[in-house]
RNA sequence: UCCCCGGUAGCUCAACGGUAGAGCGGCUGACUGUUAAUCAGUAGGUUCCAGGUUCGAAUCCUGGCCGGGGAGCCA
């Protein structure tokens, strides 16, 4: 005979009138005297199910009475709808069974730190509130991924463990690798993922990426995921209108689907629901003279009302900068043609200014900061190998990147978006740990 | 790496130089409509660590450890 419960209670409303066997866990309990209250969760849902002395056997409500917080157990009752009940329905139980009685769980529904909640992280992400954050989690990938499927992309994985750094510039996590010395875990797929590309033409990776940066603020975390489109014979345009598009998709099917953990996360929708293409795009020299207007009228930035600080072309921004850019959109933003000297290697210069490159940041609403970083990858070998040794690259690292543009070259673009930062906008959340199962942060590593 | 803040019961906190406390959680009991129930009782302490000042230190000083918020860097 199967263990399963014979139904889950998301779908409890088609199962009114009717009895039903529930597996799940001691959300929290009430008693009064003859009547137990428990509000059971299986994963699905909650709902309350309602113990009268007089229904059960003495066994079972000796049972009820034992279930601590988190005690996990089998119940059988009648589905009934009551207007008392916070979902609108509840179970008039029949039978409790226990499976393991709990006592001293230690995360009660009352108020906990950030310290406490993160050491029982294993825990706490049985909350209902942690719960609502990973299910969204799950959604924005699975949204992502489809969004790209569905696009004629194909998944291309790459490698974790790389001989050389991608971007050289950022920390990153080094292991030892057999007799071959060092090896680095990957910090993005991107350089691996243009190899894909140059085969299928439009392709993605999706994985852990690593970076070893003492960064100690709620935007970012060692470990995070990212999913990495690459398209063949697209220029810096085409790659944003790729973005806004897959945004807004991913954007559109959370509301959809996940209308629910939002309310539990008491998200207000209303600036979501205006999110769809084109987003705005404003060039770094815009950017530049936007805030150094505003620099000047004293403007300042939250959340902690910070002067806007001023800054001199060639400058890479600031978070109070990137903060401040999107504060004057309603939309995700593009800031467009940095200055090559601030970004990455493989970044192609415009034609007619090679003093900026085609790339785009694209910068999250309501201060949740860039949540895709994108470009259009340089094509010419020998502007590429200029490029590497400018950067003070070994070029022998690169030899198998620089073959991708000896042997049929093409344009192409591509950019990087964080699960984790696109998710803590979507869900509004404020710190970026709660959205992901295990956060790897500078201070921690337990659990 | 830099700046700021913190560490007292399982948890959230109080006591701020003079007997270490409350609420929640646990345990025992009462209660037929609770939603973080309520009420009564009860157990529970190396006040982060090491020095120092003092008649006396959770409290003041020095150093360390561990966290939190922010900056830089980045997605």
């Amino acid at each position: 005979m199967s263990l399963l419960p014979s139904t889950y209670i998301e779908h409890i409303a088609g199962y009114e009138g009717q009895q039903v066997t529930l597996a799940g866990w001691v959300y929290n309990k009430t008693e009064k005297g003859k009547l137990i209250f428990i509000q059971l969760r299986d994963g699905t849902g909650t709902i309350q199910c309602v113990v009268f002395k007089k229904n059960v056997s003495e066994e079972a409500f000796k049972a009820a009475q034992s279930l601590g917080q988190e005690s996990s157990c089998y119940i059988d009752g009648m589905v009934r709808a009551d207007p008392r009940s916070p979902s609108g329905y509840e179970i008039d139980v029949r039978d409790v069974r226990p499976v393991s009685i709990t006592q001293d769980y230690p995360i009660t529904p009352k108020e906990h730190g950030i310290e406490f909640l993160m050491a029982h992280r294993h825990l706490w992400v049985r909350s209902s509130k942690q719960h609502a954050l990973l299910r969204i989690r799950h959604e924005v990938i699975a949204a992502a991924q489809e969004y790209l499927n569905n696009n004629g992309f194909v998944r291309f994985d790459t490698p974790i463990l790389t001989p050389v750094a991608a971007e050289g510039t950022t920390n990153l996590f080094a292991t030892q690798y057999f007799d071959l010395g060092m090896a680095y875990l990957a910090q993005t797929g991107q350089l691996y993922v243009e190899a894909g590309m140059m085969s299928f033409g439009k392709v993605y990776c999706f994985g852990p990426t690593f970076r070893a940066e003492k960064s100690k603020t709620r935007r970012h975390l060692t470990e995070f995921w990212m999913i990495e489109p690459e398209v063949a014979f697209a220029d810096q345009e085409d790659n944003m209108v790729l973005q806004e598009h897959f945004v807004s998709y991913i954007v559109k099917r959370v509301l959809e689907r996940r209308a629910e953990d939002l309310r539990t996360l008491e998200r207000d929708t209303t600036a979501l629901e205006k999110i769809a293409p084109p987003f705005p795009r404003i060039s770094y020299d815009e950017a530049i003279d936007l805030i150094n207007k505003a620099a000047a009228q004293g403007v300042t930035v939250p959340p902690e009302q910070h002067p806007l600080p001023p800054l001199e072309w060639g400058e890479d921004f600031g978070a109070p900068h990137e903060t401040y850019i999107a504060s004057l959109f309603e939309k995700p933003v593009f800031i467009v043609n940095y200055p090559a000297a601030v970004k990455a290697f493989y970044m192609q210069p415009v034609a007619d200014r090679p003093e900026v490159v085609h790339c785009a940041d694209l910068i999250a609403p309501e201060g949740y900061g860039e949540i895709i970083g994108g470009s259009q990858r340089i094509h010419d070998v020998e502007l590429l190998e200029q490029r590497l040794r400018e950067h003070g690259l070994n070029i022998e690292d690169y030899q198998w990147y620089l073959d991708l543009r000896r042997y049929g070259s093409v344009p192409h673009s591509g950019f990087g978006m964080g699960i984790e930062r696109c998710t803590a906008w979507i869900a509004g959340t404020r710190h970026i740990r709660e959205t992901i199962s295990f956060p790897r942060q500078l201070y921690r590593i337990y659990p």
